[in-house]
DNA sequence: CGGACTGTTGATTCGAATCAAAACCGGTGG
DNA sequence: CCACCGGTTTTGATTCGAATCAACAGTCCG
């Protein structure tokens, strides 16, 4: 089991990195502890001080902040081969919390390892350094996202967003993916209310942009969604550079 | 002039890392080219593949992305002694604008010295890591504050957070410092239209909490403003870690 | 002196929030 | 099997914060 968590990593990990055998096999020689949480479940709380990263193996976590007048505000969602709270290894505090979006299955990761594994293979440590580096770049298009975009903008550009990324992990099938997540943290992720997720996702059906059954969703229109969004995906910086 | 660049890197890495007489001797030896630049101007452009980084000895930054329909989101601020594009150093494409917000001056450290530099001193590596960790929670503030506060709060939050910042850097007088930028700037830094962000100001002013003669902005209750903005300094992770 | 920003003011519009109430599940237990 | 419950989704009516539009004043600068 230790090996199939590892190798959600390596996946995500070589999609965007240039790592050599010994590297894999420093990645697959990590101590992880796996366990699973239901969905909408706290992983690591705001506040606290972590001792061990976070690897997501199965399913959709995501990060968010509250207001003091208890506003929540979603930072970034979360696939599986991420390590979303990474930041942790230099940041004692956790200055957010991090929970589960559905039913996940997780790896425990020691900090000390971790550093250990740094200071042996550096390339593996710049590969770490990079994924948190990524994660800051795609921080920043959450917010022009929120900041200079409509709401139809905002929700085409989120969901074209996770496709994108799903199919750089091969979790994709032709354009169609599921992405289970309720009107409510969409809102939460979006900087808007409810009602008005609501009202958006409605004419996207409309127009035939997206299908949704219950709270699964899929893109239908890929092109014309992405279109809508206004979508540069070289934030996501995929590709291991030159 | 050199040493006078690095010791502004100096303070900003010790403020909040721990660094031995070797590392910061290491850090002195950087080879940095110096150069000025007016306000306004870009020094780093999206898109550009950069072989240095820049660091930012006196005077303000900042960061910004364009929408595709010509909307500016400002995403940082960036304040002396900071490297703002040190992402950089891992990412090889830029994803946004650098550009100087008053007239500056500048430090350019080429990629492959500050590479050979993590190399040799390992704990100026992680402090490096580290600050580009702090970049990343500054971005999650950012988008907590455009998401979900509303345009007062925002504001309130933005000065207290620039203040907070400049004193960790001994740039302060009692609650007092200087901060310029035109309405224009910070309506895009904040998300808001030029209009709104005059009269939110005006109300500050009436309240007797922030003063301003032309684009130079000063606290005056600082206390208040730190409670308009519901300021929690967490995020900004100004000491070294347990 | 004229021109280009920058800041200010007022009137109007509009996108999205809020308020309120149904309808629609998916599960639980009687 | 059905009644009930909590969490979602949906709908309509209304309000409100902030954008937009349009001038105009102030300031800096060549």
């Amino acid at each position: 089991m230790a090996s199939n968590l590892a190798s959600a990593l390596i996946t995500k990990l070589t999609a965007s990195n240039i790592l050599d055998g010994a590297d894999v096999q420093a990645l697959q020689q990590l101590p992880i502890k796996q366990r699973r949480l239901a969905a909408q479940q706290i992983i690591v709380a705001d506040g606290s001080q972590p001792q061990e990263c976070c690897l997501l193996e199965e399913g959709f976590a995501f990060r968010a902040k509250m207001t003091p007048d208890g506003h929540r505000q979603v930072l970034s969602l979360h696939i599986p081969g991420e390590i979303p709270d990474l930041q942790s290894l230099h940041l004692n505090v956790m200055d957010h919390d991090l929970l589960t979006l559905t039913p996940c299955s997780l790896g425990f990761i020691p900090h000390a390892a971790l550093r250990n594994l740094n200071r042996q293979r550096p390339k593996v440590a710049d590969a770490l350094w990079r994924e948190t580096l990524i994660d800051a770049a795609m921080f920043r298009e959450w917010i022009v996202n929120i900041g200079r975009r409509s709401a139809t903008e905002r929700m085409a550009h989120l969901f074209v967003e996770v496709h994108s990324r799903l199919r750089a992990i091969g979790r994709t099938t032709d354009g169609d993916f599921s992405f289970p997540i309720t009107q409510g943290d969409l809102a939460d992720c979006l900087g808007l209310s409810v009602v008005h997720v609501n009202r958006v996702l409605q004419s996207f059906r409309k127009q035939g942009l997206i299908r949704a059954e219950r709270s699964e969703y899929r893109i239908v229109d890929h092109s014309k969604l992405q279109e809508v969004a206004g979508f540069d995906p070289t934030y996501l910086h995929a590709h291991p550079g030159a």
